[in-house]
DNA sequence: AAGTGGTCTAGACCACGGG
DNA sequence: CCGTGGTCTAGACCACTTT
């Protein structure tokens, strides 16, 4: 807060990384952790330039950056707020099925088939790429559209990392649109192969064995958290994934 | 340049953008045509800010943020640089299929089977979402890895964006790969899904015909231009597609 | 009217790396 | 060494929106 010539900006050549990206790592942290809720007001610009020690410029150009990104969403004489999710995030989003049902002008409904707690098999701890033991929920359930299969899907969650999952029976709810609204920020790996449909997954999908479908098997980690396993199957020809694909700017 | 207090920046409260848009979208623009290849080295922070007549920080506002997504590289004392297009973007990626195959430890080879010039018909103008007609060149070739079939592919590229490709015969080099060199940065859309394979189909890849296949269907814009379709079929559960996903930061 | 973000500046100092 | 990027500042003025 000085004025220098000649000063102390630089006084740690240490290691330390920039203040700027120090900013930044809280601030995302403090989202992706989900300390602060989508909706959340953050510090304003000055409160964090006071907190931090630094100009408002410094703390500014933190923020401009995070609100290009889509995290944060500014107004002026507001503030600064955490954003919704990564709704239709253009890449290969997490899919809202119920959304996408519904988009496409159907009506949404789903069937729980298993719901289980029980301590994690080691099928259960490589899918969810965990390291210890732990409790896991299985989740076994059918996506219609307009009364009509949509999609069949396995799930696991690991119970350490989102325990209020042990009191939802989800026979109302599924278990996807919930998840996100307790675990808004996450970073997800899909893999995506086709494969004919077991005599289960015709049954469910009213297809003929051996049937292509398509299947997308989706890991998620949060905060270096592995949080769930889903494995979506669709009937191969009725359903398209899509993804888009733009040079990453602003 | 200009010394002030009281002074001439807001001076035009009109709708135009911020002098920072401007320099960024400038950049962009000439790295998205290709007038600046990839390794091409772009102005210093100082002749740019001399070129828009703004301060250095401003400039350097511009290049922090296109570095940090990926399209710049910088180098001090060198300079700032196009970086080479979007590698493993991370995303769903334009698979370079030969450099996929070869990060298998496998041989690649292909062999075209069809290479055609010819007026636009309606599933080709379809196909590349022309509004015009044109003239496209059409390619069927198939990838191998290590002298077993991996992945069909069919091509239409639109010979008013690419004309280079005309003279180009793709019997040695797959076209891919020759046309991310030629457009580098891009815009993808993809669209995923499970079919049985064909007669045609089950012969070149050797499985079965009926046999679940994955198809990704890629439409490529550039600079508002279509440039090129690709059909491409792989055995479905010898293959899969990984995408990851992560919130946008840096 | 007051408070917030939006943008910009003219410098300053440092770290790094090629010559 | 010297030129480049990397970071930061203390202020300035504007635009917008709520009160």
């Amino acid at each position: 807060m000085r004025h220098k010539i000649s000063t102390d900006k630089a006084n740690k050549p240490e290691h330390a990384q920039s203040l700027h990206d120090r900013i930044m790592g809280d601030i995302q942290s403090h989202i992706v952790s989900g300390r602060w809720a989508p909706g959340f007001r953050i510090p304003f610009e000055t409160d964090l330039a006071a907190q931090y020690g630094c100009s408002r410029m410094t703390a500014n150009k933190v923020l401009t950056q995070l609100s290009r990104a889509g995290l944060l969403e500014r107004k002026r004489k507001l503030g600064t707020f955490v954003k919704a999710p990564q709704a239709q995030s253009a890449v290969l989003e997490i899919h809202d099925i119920e959304r996408e049902i519904k988009a496409l002008g159907l009506d949404y409904e789903f069937q729980l088939f298993v719901r289980d707690v029980h301590d994690a098999t080691d099928t259960d701890m490589s899918r969810l790429s965990l390291e210890t033991p732990g409790q896991v929920l299985e989740l076994s359930c059918i996506h219609l559209a307009s009364e009509r299969p949509f999609c069949l899907e396995e799930r696991l969650i690991n119970l350490k990392a989102v325990p209020e999952a042990q009191n939802m029976d989800f026979s109302t709810e599924p278990p996807g649109g919930w998840l996100l609204k307790q675990v808004p920020w996450i970073e997800a790996e899909h893999t995506i192969s086709s494969v004919p449909a077991d005599c289960d997954e015709s049954r469910h999908l009213e297809i003929d064995e051996g049937a292509p479908c398509l299947v997308v098997e989706r890991r998620t980690r949060n905060d270096e958290r592995n949080v769930t396993w889903a494995r979506l199957i669709y009937p191969g020809q009725q359903h398209k994934l899509v993804a888009k694909f733009t040079p990453p700017i602003s």
